[in-house]
DNA sequence: GTGTAAAATGACAGCGCTGTCAAATATGTT
DNA sequence: AACATATTTGACAGCGCTGTCATTTTACAC
């Protein structure tokens, strides 16, 4: 800044001013500053501005994954919200580890972000102490908590998986399976109400998990739905723990002629982009994925300008089972 | 931290010491430092080491959109490299805007990040300039520039594209379509390259181009499609600007009848997770989305580890088309 | 011309850490 | 016991900005 302030002959602030606040330095100066600073090509180093004015005028997005669609929707939203209020967002990836969650919420912290917005409501107990501590709106999405940190947006996971698996049982169907890659804690708690649905439906109503602890996708999907069939396992209707793998057992399917949804039934989970446009569409619970990072983001700006929320707010979104062509009810 | 020192009743530099290089540090010390810094929850102000170290430990990411699978394997290999190396990823998100994209390396260099890895080599002047003077690493990815600002790595767009193109043409088909959703630069460059296949085969190989100024998504993929048959223009073949939008229009041609490869040949590009399960499976331009990200972090890395790379390094990482069902000979 | 208020600029301290070097303490050797 | 050496701890300045307040300049009224 002393190098700016030098070529433009004026003083250190009057730089830092003109900087933030161009109407209340005189044009003059500013063009010349303005010249300087583009000459030197100068930037500002933010770590001497935040730890000066301590403010960081950014907020900490904490996702399990950057490499699926799942969350796509929900960051959209997140950036519109904060980038519109003036906020920089920095986005973090826990690549579904607990431990990196932790080292996320660390380094956001340390970064004295303004507000932290999560996904999920499991933390370490280091992380929610840290959380906890922290005197900055948490936001805790997608999952309900029984004990929320502060602000809690989401729906109950489990409660859909039950209504869920309850759906295709009301459809007549009996073989029912659940397909799920890497378990997180969502899909644990969707896969424990898919396990009580199918417990009170009655013991001809079989559980039947399939899955390999890798990253939901389309391929994944597939994989899942012809390691089934090498099993000769084909059931009549299929609960997917997301739409990627929904889709990716449609297509398997297809590949070696099991129709959908006349041999079988296949629900998903999210109502991703491509769920109305899958051949057949697909039958899926939605969540409001949008809403969520919307709420949350509108929740963190509301925090921050002052008007507090309740200590604890918690928001239910929903679901929706929505149905298209790739659940039918069940015919012998 | 003077909390932390007096709660621990030591002086503040030794619990600097003790968090960072804990050996150094008497067991005893070590262990009543750890106690006061997990009952204040203590964490450090990064702001304040980076000023007083200037070392950020952090490397910035920009991609033009987090919100689709494209950019995947790309984040997933330079979040392996960079946190095995021992930096922090910031990723940001451009939102495909060179204004935006100004501004995400304005923030980036404010935090004084010890490296920039992005994707693509159109820049603002005003960017470029910041990135050119800007003492640290800067990878260009995923294009080939004429002029790298620094080390490059991709391939070339318009000569994918033009190749993608004649593939088509050497199977036979005349009406040949490229579909594309907003167009980024890439896609213009892989547009022209069409272009100038089309040319270059003939009178009879007239152009048509299919777009809409949306993100590009195996929603919309459907969408161009349907637009296409409604207009009554059915090609005998596609070119789509990515697989999203092959998906989508394999899953439009599937509801509306039309026979993929029998009546259209369908071709995508970047190889995503799906293509190869897509039903037909789908041909596609194969790109190196994981050698890139780790090449690009590896130079980065190298770069910062003081062995110096030529001033401009350039990798042509190429591309291969993979032929698989959805295209075929085209018979009249 | 003088006085008053408003606008523009500057001086200074300090944000919370770390690099450097100095001091204190422990350890080992003869 | 005296000394040399290694280990552990501390003091101090300063990283590059900004908040606060002081000072200077300008504008305007009388």
């Amino acid at each position: 800044m002393d190098d700016v302030a030098k070529l433009a002959d004026v003083s250190a602030i009057t730089v830092s001013r003109a900087l933030r606040n161009p109407d209340v330095v005189s044009p003059e100066l500013r063009k010349r500053i303005n010249a300087a600073v583009h000459k030197l090509a100068y930037v500002p180093n933010l770590a001497a501005s935040r730890l000066a004015s301590s403010r960081s005028h950014s907020v900490g997005i904490i996702v399990p994954t950057l490499y699926n669609v799942i969350f796509a929707e929900y960051l959209r939203a997140l950036h519109e919200v904060f980038l519109n209020s003036g906020f920089q967002v920095v986005v973090v990836n826990s690549r579904y580890s607990q431990s990196e969650e932790e080292q996320a919420i660390r380094t956001l912290l340390g970064q004295r972000v303004e507000a932290i917005i999560i996904v999920g409501v499991d933390h370490t107990p280091m992380a929610r102490h840290l959380l906890t501590q922290s005197k900055i709106p948490v936001i805790e999405t997608f999952e309900l908590a029984d004990n929320p940190i502060h602000i809690n947006i989401g729906l109950s996971q489990a409660k859909a998986g039950r209504d869920a698996t309850q759906f295709l049982i009301d459809l007549g169907h009996r073989k029912i399976g659940f397909v799920v890659g890497q378990q997180d804690i969502r899909a644990a708690a969707r896969l424990a109400g898919y396990l009580e649905a199918m417990g009170k439906a009655g013991p001809e109503y079989q559980p039947m998990v399939t899955s390999l602890p890798q990253h939901s996708s389309i391929a994944l999907g597939s994989t899942l739905l012809a390691s089934l069939v090498n099993r000769g396992e084909i059931p009549e209707a299929l609960f997917c723990n997301d739409d990627n793998l929904a889709m990716g057992a449609i297509m398997k399917c297809r590949e070696i002629g099991i129709k959908v949804p006349e041999e079988i039934s296949i629900l998903g989970f999210h109502d991703l982009e491509f769920a109305a446009c899958a051949s057949p569409p697909l039958s899926t619970v939605a969540t409001r994925l949008y809403e969520i990072g919307k709420l949350a983001a509108e929740a963190a700006v509301k925090e921050l300008s002052g008007r507090r929320l309740a200590v604890s707010t918690q928001i239910d979104v929903g679901y929706e089972i929505v149905t298209r062509q790739s659940t039918r009810r069940h015919h012998d």
